[in-house]
DNA sequence: CTGTTAGCGCGTTCAC
DNA sequence: GTGAACGCGCTAACAG
């Protein structure tokens, strides 16, 4: 009988405690070590004692993996966002990590890029991890990653947005809708020339919607929807703004408000206006999108479109935590929108 | 012999599908499955190509959490920084996720609010998934977080500051001195008496330790640095500026440049000023600091200290991808910083 | 209130 | 090139 040696049996090195370390040290085994970290069951107050006193003498810290693999639950919820520099994703995002502070959940936290086919890395590199539920941006996926998710079997909520075939469920509005009611309150402060700035019309599925809602209002109160400028930059920062505007400017000389697609964009525009020498919103008028901090920050204030960032990742999360309860099911929610305006229209 | 049924031994119920699942479709054993997904080991044409057909068929997901528990590698970075509101760190959260794409790690990102008490809970829970090393933001740590970082056996490298008792590796820049730059700068531009902008006293370490370099660079000069107003709010929006630089200018009407924490602060300030009528920086010039996007785009440009916040993360997980090689040992690695003069001073 | 037993799904190690 | 056995550290299930 040979003694065949499999994996390196734990000899003298230093490697991390164990709960039946912590065991031996207390004089108990290392179920009731478990039973007593988990909190919720009974143990006699002198044995949790000792065992607290060892678990400190060891600075022993609970082996999650481990743990997940036996009792099936990983405690994680994945949630992608296209990036995090853009504020109104992070506010999303810092509102889940909030909703679930009051869990055991912790967040797997990734960023598209604004990429579907990155979107599809990250959704597979996730799901290896077993998490227990995954939030998404928007409702435009792979095929592939479609189909990971029906696989995986777990709830999958989309959010920041109102996809036709949903996957499962989502909390969003509709980007469209709320750019035909920015649009609208436009039109009723007088303005009729339109003009339009957005980013790549591929990648930013949220900025496409914005902009057939553009095109939509304009339609209705029958005016021009030409008035357009595509800068080919995912995502948009503050200095294509910038560009943007000459651009719609010398094509377009006639426009009297340029809606953005995004705040950061609008500011950017409006630090090019006072360049140039135009006043906002004497010359021209300039619109947003997000309600960003520095939409009523800067001066003159930014006409816009509140989206409650925040408050969909806190919904997100709850609806997530419902569903893993089961006290909810695959639902859709609506979240609020607000049209703001304020000095620069 | 009863029939002892222990942990439900998998009914005909849809759980997800195993390596052993694989290998029955491919008519080979779990372990040639879990070498054909590893990619480097020596598998028949053939084999691979059933394989991973019946990889697809299954459409079948590796399980990490089990294959770190056997093979002790998680595969796991984790950090934690102040706040992803904050583009700053949201850019260095940024630089460690675009350097760690690149190898087969994975983040596990939190964020601490500015709080050590939550860092320490952070750390506590994130060192339950077994990261192989992690990432801070400064050198403030609580007692029973130093402990429980050098008990864990892993790289900690810690950014952002250059601590006086690093924990291990460090990748930062000292806030102090890069802000005695910039009072330089402005010294040399002219400017006499500073006003200085900050947050809560307690919280902020980065915050106190420019003001440090703030104070330290004026009394090198020769010049008082009592213009301080410290508003107790972590972490300071735009729209603290406002409030700050009013009651500044309050207290030390003679003030001639204020000097902010940080570039969105600066620019609530500018903000509030044009609202007051006073001009920037003809009647009150206005520092900032972290070279925020808006700092440049921004009319006037902000003065301020680029600290590449971006290259700082990219840093960091060079390092600790170098540690976990074995090619490098701990270092503290100096990142750069500069003055940025602009049209607001 | 506590212990025993088994096994979560994989990778390590050795055997062929 | 491939397989068998074992165990990573923990918790479910049951027995007492």
């Amino acid at each position: 009988m040979p003694t065949k040696q499999k994996q390196q049996p734990a000899e003298g090195n230093s490697s991390a405690p164990t709960m039946a370390d912590v065991g031996r040290i207390a004089g108990v085994s290392a179920m009731t070590v478990s039973r007593a970290l988990k909190g919720n069951a009974y143990i006699a107050k002198g044995t949790l004692d000792r065992i607290l006193a060892a678990v400190d003498q060891l600075g022993y810290v609970l082996d999650q993996s481990a743990g997940s693999l036996s009792s099936r639950r990983t405690g994680f919820i994945a949630a992608i966002v296209p990036s995090i520099d853009n504020s109104n994703f992070a506010d999303t995002a810092r509102g889940i990590t909030e909703a679930l502070a009051r869990t055991n959940m912790q967040l797997l936290l990734g960023y598209s890029n604004y990429s579907v086919e990155r979107e599809e890395e990250l959704i597979e590199s996730m799901l290896r991890r077993r998490p227990e539920g995954i939030i998404l941006t928007g409702g435009h996926h792979t095929r592939k990653a479609r189909g990971m998710l029906s696989n995986a079997g777990i709830p999958v909520i989309e959010t920041w947005d109102r996809p036709e075939n949903p996957v499962d469920a989502v909390v969003g509005f509709s980007n469209a809708d709320a750019m035909e009611a920015l649009v609208d309150s436009l039109v009723e402060q007088g303005y009729s020339r339109f003009g339009f700035i957005s980013g790549s019309e591929t990648s930013d599925t949220r900025g496409q919607q914005r902009q057939s809602g553009f095109s939509r209002a304009l339609s209705r109160h029958g005016f021009s929807s030409e008035r357009r400028v595509a800068v080919e930059a995912v995502p948009l920062r503050m200095s294509d703004g910038g560009t943007a505007i000459r651009q719609l400017l010398n094509r377009f000389p006639d426009t009297d408000v340029a809606v953005c697609v995004s705040d950061l964009v609008a500011f950017g525009a409006i630090m090019e206006c006072r360049r140039m020498g135009l006043s906002v919103p004497h010359d021209i008028a300039i619109a947003g999108f997000g309600d960003y901090e520095i939409a009523s920050v800067s001066e003159p204030g930014i006409t816009t479109v509140n989206v409650d960032s925040y408050g969909i990742g806190t919904q997100a999360a709850g609806q997530m935590i419902a569903m893993l309860d089961h006290r909810g099911h695959s639902a859709t929610i609506s979240t609020n929108y607000h049209v703001l305006l304020r000095g620069s229209t």
